[in-house]
RNA sequence: CGAGGUGUAGCGCAGUUUGGUAGCGCGUUUGGUUCGGGACCAAAAGGUCGCAGGUUCAAAUCCUGUCACCUCGACCA
C-alpha cells in the first residue's frame, strides 16, 4: 500500500525539499493556525493556531509564577514625550511605530504611538510604584499584542501586530538585575526545550545585534530544517539606561537615592513559528504533544455498525478524565482514509482508531504522528498507556531536533568554511569583537552573528574574518 | 524600502500574446448508494475577473495609477 499510494494523500502541500518558505505558508493556512485579514500585515489567529498560543501562554505563565513574578496590563498607547526619552530606544523603535493623532475628529496634541514594546511606559509607572528599597525587586509581566510597522511580514515568524508576553522588572542593584536577566534566558531554554522540544543555543548577543537600549541581551537561537536561525526568545539587562531618564528611583538603605537597575525579556507567538519549522514534515505539522490542542484524534471506523460511536464515547471520557485533550472525530461526512490524512496534517501527535474488530478484540489502534508507527494497545488500562505514548513522543520529537541541530553545526576556521556552513546550518567561529568582521560576514554571505555561548572554550586562536587574535566564541548563521 | 512574481467562484487554476456570450477541477447545497488510508452517482447554487481611472462601439484581456500577497535582499522579535 503503498508509498505511491500513501504519497497521493499528501495534498495540498508544496513538498518541503522543493520550496521550504511556500511549505511552510501552505502548512500556517491549510492547518487553519491563522488567516490574513484587511488589515496589511496582521493576522488573525483561527482557533487551532490560537489554542497552540493558549497552551504556550499557560505552561510559560507558570514558570513567570514559580520564579517570582505577577501578571499586569499596561495602555496599548504610549505619548510620544516618553518614547522620546531614552535616545537609543527611540532611534531602534522609530522606523517602525505606528502612531494615532487624532481622538474623534480631533486632532491630538500630542501623539500617541501603538506600543512597539512597553519599556517606556512601565519605568513611567515604576516611577511612581517604587519609592523605596523595601519595594524592590519589582518583577511584573504582561501578555499583550504590540504592533511594529514591519516593512516586510511572514505569518507568525514577523507580523505587523503580534501577540506577546513581556516581562519588566527593576531590582536594587545591577548584581539582582543579571541575576534576572540569565534566569529568565534559562526560563526560556528551558521551556522551548522542554516544552516545545525546540533545542536551542542559549547566550549573549553582540552589541551589533543587541536589543535599542539594552546594555546587555541574550538570546535562545532554534535552528529551522532549513539549518536558518530563528531567535525564539530574548532576555535584555538595561541597567540604569532607562531609570536614569525616567527617575526611577528609590532610597536605599543607606539613606542614599539610587537608580534602580532594570530588566526586560519577551517570548512571541514566534514561536508557534519556531515549533512549525523544526518539527513539520512533507505531511504537514507535527506538534509536540505539551502545545497540541487535540493530543488524540479518536476515530471510529465503520461508525454506522452498532456500538462503535458508544465505544468511542466512552474511550473519549476516559482519557477526558486522565487530562488528555481528545477529539472524538464522529464527523459522518468525511472517509476514514480522510480523516487520517487531515489529522496527520493538524500535527495531532497520536490517533486511536476503533472499529468492530478493535473492540471485538479489547484493543484500540494507536498510530504515532512522529514515527508513523501503528500498535495495538489494550483497551484495558488505555489511558496511563495513551499518556506514556504522549510523553514518548514528546520526548523523541526533542532528540531528533536536537541531533538535527547537533549534525547542523560546526566549527569553522576560516571565511570560507564559514560561507559554505551557513548554507546549510550554524557555525561556531572565533571571532575578534570588532563590529567590521560582523559587518563582512554578512556582506559576503547574509548571516550575522546569533549569539555568544556562555561556554566559551576557545575553538580557535585566531578572528574567523580578520585573522587577528581572538578571544570570544561566536555562532554565525543565516537568520529569519 | 529595492529586484522579481501573482491577484479571475470558498480553494487551486485556464482564458490575457491577437479586445467580442465567464470556463475547468476541488469544495459547498440537496437526494441516494458507500464506509479499516482523501468513495461514487444525480441535480443545484456560487464570479460587477484585487481596486480606481483611462482608451474603445465593446476591456478579465490594452494603458496609467494604486492596494494586497509570495520569493530574494536591506531593516527588525
Amino acid at each position: 500500500m503503498a508509498k505511491e499510494k500513501q504519497q497521493e494523500f499528501v495534498q495540498h502541500l508544496t513538498p518541503r525539499e522543493e520550496d521550504f518558505s511556500q511549505w511552510y505558508t501552505d502548512v500556517v493556512l491549510k492547518c487553519d493556525l491563522m488567516d490574513y485579514t484587511p488589515v496589511r500585515g496582521c493576522m488573525a489567529l483561527k482557533p487551532y493556531g490560537y489554542g497552540i498560543w493558549e497552551l504556550i501562554q499557560q505552561q510559560m505563565d507558570a514558570r513567570f509564577k514559580a520564579t517570582g513574578h505577577k501578571n499586569v496590563a499596561m495602555p496599548m498607547l504610549i505619548p510620544e514625550s516618553l518614547l522620546l526619552k531614552e535616545a537609543d530606544h527611540v532611534e531602534g523603535f522609530a522606523p517602525e511605530v505606528a502612531w494615532v493623532t487624532h481622538g474623534g475628529n480631533e486632532k491630538l496634541t500630542e501623539r500617541l504611538a501603538i506600543r512597539p514594546t512597553s519599556e517606556t511606559i512601565f519605568c513611567a509607572m515604576y516611577a511612581k510604584w517604587v519609592q523605596s528599597w523595601r519595594d524592590l525587586p519589582m518583577k511584573y509581566n504582561q501578555w499583550c499584542s504590540v504592533m511594529r510597522w514591519e516593512k516586510s511580514t511572514r505569518p507568525f515568524l514577523r507580523t505587523a501586530e503580534f501577540w506577546w508576553q513581556e516581562g519588566h522588572t527593576v531590582h536594587a542593584t545591577a548584581e539582582e538585575a543579571q541575576e534576572e536577566t540569565l534566569l529568565m534566558l534559562e526560563v526560556y531554554r528551558e521551556f522551548c526545550e522542554n516544552v516545545l522540544a525546540v533545542p536551542v543555543y542559549a547566550g549573549q548577543k553582540s552589541d551589533k545585534e543587541k536589543f535599542a537600549g539594552a546594555r546587555a541581551t541574550y538570546s535562545v537561537e532554534a535552528m529551522m530544517q532549513d539549518g536558518k536561525a530563528l531567535q525564539a526568545g530574548t532576555s535584555h539587562n538595561f541597567g540604569t539606561n532607562f531609570s536614569e531618564p525616567f527617575e526611577v528611583q528609590f532610597l536605599d538603605k543607606d539613606g542614599t537615592l539610587k537608580h534602580v537597575h532594570e530588566t526586560s525579556w519577551g517570548t512571541s507567538t514566534r514561536l508557534i513559528g519556531a515549533v512549525i519549522m523544526t518539527h513539520g514534515d512533507e505531511r504537514g505539522l507535527k506538534l509536540p504533544p505539551k502545545i497540541a490542542p487535540i493530543q488524540v484524534a479518536l476515530l471510529p471506523i465503520a461508525a454506522h455498525k452498532g456500538g462503535v460511536l458508544e465505544a468511542c464515547a466512552d474511550i473519549r471520557d476516559k482519557l477526558v478524565a486522565a487530562g488528555i485533550r481528545v477529539e472524538l472525530d464522529d464527523r459522518d461526512t468525511y472517509s476514514a482514509g480522510w480523516k487520517f490524512n487531515e489529522w496527520e496534517m493538524k500535527g495531532v501527535p497520536l490517533r486511536l482508531e476503533v472499529g468492530p474488530r478493535d473492540i471485538a478484540a479489547g484493543q484500540v489502534m494507536a498510530a504515532r504522528r512522529d514515527t508513523h508507527e501503528k500498535l495495538a494497545l489494550p483497551m484495558e488500562g488505555l489511558a496511563d498507556a495513551v499518556t506514556k505514548l504522549l510523553d514518548d513522543i514528546q520526548r523523541s520529537m526533542y532528540e531528533i531536533a536536537l541531533d538535527f541541530q547537533q549534525k547542523r553545526t560546526a566549527t569553522v576556521k576560516t571565511m570560507e568554511e564559514l560561507g559554505e556552513q551557513v548554507k546549510t546550518g550554524f557555525a561556531m567561529a572565533m571571532w575578534c569583537g570588532e563590529r567590521a568582521c560582523e559587518n563582512a560576514v554578512k556582506e559576503r554571505f547574509s548571516a550575522t552573528s546569533r549569539n555568544m555561548p556562555f561556554d566559551q572554550t576557545p575553538v580557535g586562536e585566531d578572528c574567523v574574518v580578520c585573522g587577528q587574535k581572538a578571544d570570544i566564541v561566536m555562532y554565525f548563521a543565516k537568520a529569519y
